[in-house]
DNA sequence: CAAATTTTGATTTACGTACCTCAGATTTTC
DNA sequence: GAAAATCTGAGGTACGTAAATCAAAATTTG
């Protein structure tokens, strides 16, 4: 039988109150008598029972969700996501808030962790965006105790606990790899190949870092392959659709098309609209109803992802974890970057 | 505030006792009482507190993981997992028991599932292997109302409530796309490809579906590429190393290797010890410490990978879901394939 | 040394559910 | 209409922990 704090209370010859005094950091309690009690705790390897504690307490872990209430798929998504959560929320003694905030604007941001820093909610996730003044208010959060987990976009080298999100980086390499291979056949042994990059904004840190990924391994291992400069169409489909369909028609040679943000809805009625040329081999990101369907036309050749319904759960699980001082399981945690060609469609 | 069955007794003006009979399907409640209870339940939405209903039968979920004692380093990996889930299990409300069967052996899998159905777990979770007499066994389990999780390896049509692990037709084809694809260039285009493949056994289910993806994506998609007759390793490092090495000695046109069962070990060795031809392309299942390695080295291009651990979490999920009956959250649950190039190494 | 303060013990209630007993009410059976 | 069977209510205890109260003991302070 799993010990209780009564079989502490008896190996350590003192009361049930001492013994919760001590197990919850209450104070009146002699230092020798808090040693006797740690040491029963430590011979008979209690440990408490959460579901327990958190009935007698009538305890709901309160967490805050900041969204920028982008109109993309992939934050769409990630909003329902969200709201599943919210409404499994009953079952797992867990009350979820969530707070919009407008897209790409830190001072928003900011706002928003100083109105949620002031009803100390259990613990806080948000996607970050990557400034100073964030990371300051980061620091405020942490110095109330107040548990935090970025989500999707990291805040390197600040006071988040975790981040719930993929390595962008080793995304950007991977794309990199499977164009130059992809590309290895029909165009570069002859005479090298171009590539396109169709960003969101060089202002975001995961757009960069994927750009940097992807730069590094084709500028190591395919150095046949020329990259033209960046695209930014600042996720939005009718832009990325003029940017791409320009970029089409003043370089006939284009093989290659990386996606490295969102708004490929445009991207892909632009290709769908470049008749007579030679189909550039494309690899996007996020798997959407759309990049889906064009996964599975052959429009697109391959679709790097990132599980939002994944990220949402880890951050719940981690941020309980937090509030409770548990470890978190990383290998549970860790968030892959799923790679879909049409062949593995789920 | 969440209603409690001390509400459901007030609306229903019935007494707690009731209350209970009714929520637990105990007798001696006449069906108009019953009707009022229910619905009452339903006017208030009342969904029971499962930690206090457990914590109040002070009860554990009683697992068992019946597991082939194969020494390949993805079983291995599995018993590990699953003895991790055992050491967290004392928080987790789960006592986990696991059974070691000889692998590949119907009758010891018939025999161990008898055993466990003796014992009245709360849930089952077995690496199927695909033949009548399991699926007999398995029917018999079902008849005794105890959950049942094939893992890994699937028993379709069968009474089993889930099966936890990847679509194998699925990786096939991936794998016989990525294959395709890397080897558009440098061979296809002029002269066709010879690819081997090497499978563990065509009699596990998993191997014969792999192959079945792979050849039907090779023959639609890429049909100057030839499949050389399946090598049959037994998933065994030595026997696998002699089989490969006999092949790229045979056929000098070589030009891509699949293998789709375990045992990499071996496969890598005759790699290493091929000088002089020009290297295959290789694409080979589960991410060990060797197919790692290898993966690094650009001796394997590709790894396709089930992960063990969430197999393991994902199915004790499911049969404390199933043993509370409770929907289970099938995108939680759905097992990827996950592939690994050098670049997104985690 | 008395008074004030701190430490400790004993006891109780609560969280939400399960499960038990016993008595009283209602219905069914003969 | 009495006996038997079935249904229902009231109340309690338990699970393991949290948290509160109050009194008794030990210690410190003046």
């Amino acid at each position: 039988m799993k010990p209780t704090v009564h079989d502490i209370a008896k190996i350590a010859g003192v009361s049930l109150a001492t013994v919760d005094r001590v197990l919850n950091g209450r104070p009146g309690v002699r230092s020798v008598t808090r040693g006797k009690v740690e040491e029963a705790i430590a011979s008979l390897g209690y440990v408490r029972d959460l579901a327990a504690a958190n009935l007698a307490k009538s305890r709901t872990y309160s967490f805050v969700f900041i969204l920028p209430a982008n109109d993309n798929s992939f934050m769409i998504g990630l909003h329902e996501e969200v709201r599943g959560a919210v409404a499994r929320s009953s079952f797992e003694r867990t009350g979820i808030r969530i707070v919009d905030v407008p897209p790409f604007d830190p001072g928003a941001l900011v706002a928003a962790l100083e109105t949620v820093l002031a009803d100390k909610p259990a613990g806080v996730a948000f996607v970050a965006i990557d400034a100073p003044e964030v990371r300051a208010a980061a620091e405020r959060l942490r110095q109330a105790g107040i548990p935090m987990v970025t989500l999707v976009s990291d805040l390197p080298d600040s006071s988040r606990d975790h981040y719930a999100g993929i390595d962008n980086i080793a995304a950007g390499r991977t794309a990199g790899s499977l164009m130059g291979r992809f590309l290895s056949g029909p165009f570069l042994a002859e005479r090298g190949a171009t590539v396109a990059v169709l960003a969101g904004s060089m202002l975001v840190r995961d757009h960069r870092e994927r750009l940097e990924g992807f730069s590094t391994v084709i500028g190591e291992a395919y150095p046949n392959v020329r990259i033209l400069p960046v695209l930014e169409g600042r996720d939005d489909p009718a832009l990325s659709e003029t940017m791409i369909a320009d970029a089409l028609r003043r370089n006939a040679d284009i093989a290659g098309i990386y996606s490295l943000g969102a708004g490929n809805r445009g991207l892909i009625r632009a290709l769908q609209n470049a008749h007579g040329l030679r189909r550039p081999l494309v690899i996007a990101h996020e798997l959407t109803a759309s990049t889906r369907a064009a996964l599975s036309d052959g429009i697109i050749d391959a679709v790097l992802n990132q599980d939002a319904g994944h990220e949402v759960r880890s951050a719940i699980r981690v941020l309980k974890a937090k509030a409770d001082g548990l470890p978190v399981l990383a290998a549970q945690e860790r968030i892959r970057i799923d790679i879909f060609l049409k062949d593995n469609l789920p």
